[in-house]
DNA sequence: TTGTAGGCGTTATCAT
DNA sequence: ATGATAACGCCTACAA
């Protein structure tokens, strides 16, 4: 390795203050160059900028900014410490796209903070310096982080859980919308259906649940949506999958699929988990559907599954849009309101009417 | 809306100071009791979190801690404005997820900094507080927060480009990567093949594009895959396609399906894009590998292909971790070394021999 | 083990 | 339009 770094870097770094007695000026001018917040004359600052440049001083130091005003330009986002599982998801990633547009045009960052092991203490994160929080991914109803930032008076965003009265929510209607779409299911004459959830916990296996343990499921979706299918078609077989991703989605359904009477619908909690549905059907030479009809729900961009899912579309970069607005409007020291996004259903190719039922089975005759 | 908001908002918060005078200690007393930097008698520690609970004290500003300190605890990610588009590649997510591993570790968080329209001045970003930036997925050579940054003495851990002295890089052999997967697929017999790139330019259409064309292009590696091609099988026709994804690569692959005489191989600079190739291979009637070799370039995990994309495995998560240990050594002040990562070739089932030519092609009698 | 004192680099206020 | 001055909240020598 190199004897040392550029000789630069031993020397201390210049400051405003630097600069100001280099061009001959008071600090408070010389920062005005920099902020802009009240007029200089033109000769002034230019004596600036020059005494800036042959200092190698490249505008004020971010942190001391920051001090004095109290703010760091910087929203922290509480993601899932599994980054990858989460942003295999294109919900999550059109979800974040939308709140980075926003925070774009904010000039704030976006700082990612990784949830860890509970009970650690005190919770990682709470010693980064953020203007607020969005929790746009978390699956707990109760997040350690919360009454800290409470108690530092950060604003929080969220999407549903963790649930608490000081985190704007910006949600959907998960019962009501996946009661509409379980009401066209059965509309088309479906009376047997099936229904994958999300994983009642982290680290479970793919597996049947009754609906006692749905009731205690740690996310509050997983509760809604399922009751959203009971509104409509009462008690129905249901599997909890090990992920929110395909492959678990297809363990799922073909847990279904093997039942008897065999659903003629699956309704899955999520896009991802209906495209493993429809997997786990043409495996077992079903078609989609003619013999199974599939549904999601999240209304995400899939052009590579070569048709279109019928789903709800939350309509995840709005979703992410409008979480940014109400950071926008927290930050501002205005008071918001929690937000109830409106989540159409959407029609696509994978549902349809069941199959006749089989001739009232004249058995073999004899 | 609510009248107002929670009272306590309107008082100003706790400082060490206040926690110090209400337990009767000195405020560097009280200071050690959250650093721990120093031992504290128990019976002094609990006085002083006592006060800090009734005056609702959570702790120092880290916001003030970090100018003392001279450091931010974050690490500055420059990432595609477009965060939708780059995150769609799992090659990106993983590497992030590597990346994440090791800085949860060191209790840093991570900045995500989207590169914006370029010419904005200040580069935006440049205001923000990291000790540290990282180029993950940057396609420019040069970038303007580069000099910023140099300036500012902020160290930079990068994977290609932008290219500069300050920058250190992990990178993989690009070229020599590329060319040991050529081999393998000249040696199954191939002697025409396909070459898809990456977009040449930002908003570029898929189209062929010449050797001269990719000597300009903004993304070295771009260069360098070519290049490894053609150290195998000399010139053979390009195609660059708009955009790093399964959409575009099958546009691409099949622009090459087209061409006379067909090439029995497409070697795609990335997995997405051979997706897309083995999608254009399928979509034309053929099968993979018997009629077509497809072979990609990454390494990543695509469980719903449903087969396994012959490749060189860049090893991604560990790509991400070594930037992470760049960065740890970076942030202790040593001085680091640019790394080169192995890239194996990882042979799966989507390349085989050609199909034998049809007989020397006897026409028509007559 | 605890206290004293000074400053990290900036910006806001107030006066000129 | 510019200048002097006082915080912002904390940490670290150093002294006791």
């Amino acid at each position: 390795m190199p004897a040392d770094q550029d000789p630069a870097a031993r020397t201390p770094r210049a400051t405003l203050r630097d600069v100001a007695l280099r061009a001959g000026v008071a600090i408070s001018t010389a920062s005005l160059v920099y902020s802009g917040k009240k007029p200089v004359a033109p000769a002034t600052a230019e004596k600036v900028r020059e005494a800036a440049t042959e200092l190698g001083y490249h505008g004020p130091d971010p942190i001391a900014s920051s001090l004095r005003q109290g703010r760091s330009g910087v929203i922290g986002a509480v993601v899932p410490s599994r980054l990858l599982h989460a942003f295999r998801d294109p919900y999550a990633v059109t979800m974040f796209d939308g709140l980075a547009e926003t925070l774009g045009d904010l000039g704030t960052g976006l700082l990612l903070m990784p949830e860890s092991a509970p009970g650690s203490e005190p919770p990682p994160g709470s010693n980064l310096a953020v203007d607020a929080v969005v929790f746009l991914l978390s699956s707990e109803e109760a997040h350690p982080l919360v009454p800290e930032l409470v108690g530092r008076g950060i604003p929080m965003v969220g999407t549903g859980s963790p649930v608490d009265p000081h985190i704007v929510q910006v949600r959907v209607d998960d019962r009501r919308a996946t009661a509409a779409l379980a009401r066209h299911v059965h509309e088309l004459g479906h009376r047997h259906v099936g229904h994958v959830l999300m994983p009642l916990q982290p680290d479970q296996v793919t597996r049947r649940v009754t609906r006692a343990e749905v009731a205690e499921a740690t996310l509050p979706i997983t509760r809604e949506r399922a009751e959203g299918v009971r509104d409509v078609f009462g008690d129905v077989p249901m599997v909890s999958a090990a992920e929110a991703d395909i492959e678990a989605g297809r363990a799922a359904a073909d847990l279904l699929l093997g039942l008897d009477p065999r659903p003629t619908a699956i309704l899955a909690q999520s896009d991802l988990l209906a495209v493993g549905a429809v997997r786990a059907a043409e495996a077992r030479g079903l078609r989609v559907p003619e013999d199974v009809s599939v549904s999601g729900f999240d209304g995400v961009e899939l052009p590579w599954l070569g048709r279109r899912l019928t789903t709800v579309d939350q309509r995840p970069a709005e979703k992410g849009r409008l979480v940014g607005e109400a950071l926008r409007h927290l930050l501002a020291g205005e008071s918001v309101e929690d937000v109830e996004l409106d989540a159409p259903l959407r029609l696509g190719d994978t549902t349809a009417a069941p199959p006749r039922p089989a001739p009232p089975t004249p058995g073999p005759p004899g």
